[in-house]
DNA sequence: GTGAAAGCGCTAACAT
DNA sequence: ATGTTAGCGCTTTCAC
């Protein structure tokens, strides 16, 4: 920095100002500056400037799992946004443990980040006391605790288990398993309730739940063995990604056929689930859209913005596909007017 | 630190030279110094400790792309081994392009990471200078540029690609094509040159090449198109996990199944191919052993290692599942002597 | 084996 | 609008 000070003829204050866009500085001293920068190929180390600002141009983003294709999208589309941003993205995963969470995240925080994108590993999020303790400024996505006055970003899990209930209920289906991963996240249990209460008004008895666990592998062995002591529903809901493996691993294990024996709505859109024979239908979450939004919020607030904090809720869509075949009579064809009256209250 | 080495009645040296267990000191002071960090919480801050000592607790890793499961799974699998060694990771995405890998490792570098895990975007691996520049140890992954004096992991694509040939052939496939992302890439050349050897050593002519792009969408298209024009072969080996699924796309809108109509191996294995209907017959590569063997590597130069630089090759394994069915004549059954001795001289 | 002191390269506060 | 200067918190060198 010095060179550059001394070949453009100017402090090193100056340099810094000009590089950092920090205070206004005359025009011709700015090109001057930037030339030499440039010829010198100069960076600003960006220890010294950490040291010294107490602030790294750099976001934590703190995932469950990084083994997870949903949360590795979110992760490219956090990257993709910190980047134009000027930003670096660090990145650690809580293996969706409490203590694991914490640890990392007390890691990530030693860096000085200058924002935290965090999916809490569990709805207890054990990282709260650190965050606030830091003082630093962080959205929460995803998976969103009880109380947290904290930004956050996440879909309306249960709109879109309704959409997903709706669907099965008008192609006739009236033995319905819910596989879950686990109950004890509150973004599971919202998607339950939305299929749960599309059924009971509907006036149908509530779908039966099954939680699985969070491996795949795990989760495929569990519905199988459901599946053998409980018979055979004409229909799946899946509430994750990898639920929906797991279910489609179970089915072809036990000769199940999809759609002919049992329909099934998987969880998150994913390129192979369009080529796939039949073809999955499935709630699709907006990641992009929710990247999007968590970083325009994490970046208001490192610029200093002082809203009161706020939950955005966004909409999921639901892609109809192969995976899912009318049954017996339909009630939308009957026109039961229950069903009717349901769709318009919940997709308007 | 100041405050714990009062607390512990040291130099702020002494705490220091504890902490990171660099020079010898006594015992009880250990002790004693120990105690006082957990007391107050202390963490060393990153910025000062890179300023001074000029490496960071850090490894930086730059993949072409953070949106290809494939490149995920080798994030996952470093920050796991990094983790476990003390280190945190930076990720970047190159984009598939030289100018977004060289401006990204640039800013990279300028954390000065103690090492690099660098996947080229493509064979220039255009960030070489500014790595050797830096003087900081890297370990090339997957993509290998042609003269490198550096650590390199890969597989043996040549050895993959012929067993996935091999066993197309032994079905009796002889109309076969080869679906590739780009042949401006080593290991894409190499992929195709396994089948195109393993056809030609059997005294069949060589596969035809299909060079499709790499998103997946644009992949599908061109085999729709390609199929279109040149009729239907009876197997086709798509040498991506993006080339896979496009063809996938591909056959599933031109109504063509699998494997009835077309014998399908993929590259990557991933959990949907064990699920999806027929399950897909993929060359696995050894993902993990890839992450592990890089970081062995790394941590070792990190430590000071002066072995000359080496090229690691490991081998990938061929899952043989349903979407790849027998055709005509066998030749493995017929006897054919040429491929039985192709077999042993390949798989010893 | 331990402590004292210098200084890494930058930015913020202040002076001009 | 630009320059001067102090000092961020640690590690390293050197003296003991």
């Amino acid at each position: 920095m010095r060179d550059v000070a001394q070949l453009a003829g100017v402090s090193s204050a100056t340099v810094s100002n000009v590089l950092a866009q920090r205070k206004p500085v005359g025009p011709q001293l700015i090109e001057r500056v930037r030339r030499a920068a440039a010829q010198l190929d100069y960076q600003v180390d960006r220890a010294a400037s950490l040291l010294r600002s107490g602030k790294a141009q750099i976001v934590a983003v703190l995932v469950p799992s990084i083994d997870n294709p949903y949360f590795t999208s979110l992760i490219a589309a956090i990257e993709h946004n910190a980047r134009v941003s000027g930003y670096d993205i660090i990145v650690a995963s809580g293996n969706d443990e409490d203590a694991i969470e914490r640890a990392r995240l007390a890691a990530l925080l030693s860096w000085r980040p200058a924002g935290v994108v965090i999916v809490p590993s569990t709805d207890a999020f054990a990282g709260r006391d650190l965050l606030d303790f830091a003082r630093v400024p962080y959205v929460i996505v995803d998976r969103v605790p009880a109380h947290a006055g904290a930004d956050m970003v996440t879909v309306d899990n249960e709109h879109a288990a309704a959409a997903a209930a709706l669907h099965l209920l008008r192609l006739g289906h009236e033995r319905v398993l819910i596989v879950a991963s686990s109950l004890a996240l509150a973004n599971i249990r919202e998607r339950v309730e939305g299929v749960r209460r599309t059924y009971l008004e509907a006036g149908l008895p509530a779908p039966q739940v099954l939680e699985a666990g969070l491996s795949f592998e795990a989760i495929g062995e569990r519905i199988e063995h459901w599946l053998a002591g409980h018979g055979q529903p004409s229909g799946i809901v899946a509430l994750t990604n990898f639920a929906t493996l797991g279910v489609l691993a179970a089915l072809n294990h036990l000769d199940l056929r999809v759609p002919a024996d049992v329909s099934l709505i998987g969880f998150d859109d994913y390129a192979w689930m369009r080529v796939s024979t039949p073809s999955i239908t499935a709630v699709a979450q907006p990641g992009e859209r929710m990247a999007t939004a968590a970083w325009e919020r994490l970046h208001a607030r490192i610029r200093g913005g002082q809203e009161p904090p706020a939950r955005l809720k966004l909409r999921c869509s639901l892609e109809i596909r192969q995976s899912t075949r009318a049954v017996g009579p339909s009630l939308h064809q009957a026109g039961a007017p229950d069903v009717k009256g349901l769709e318009e209250a919940r997709e308007r």
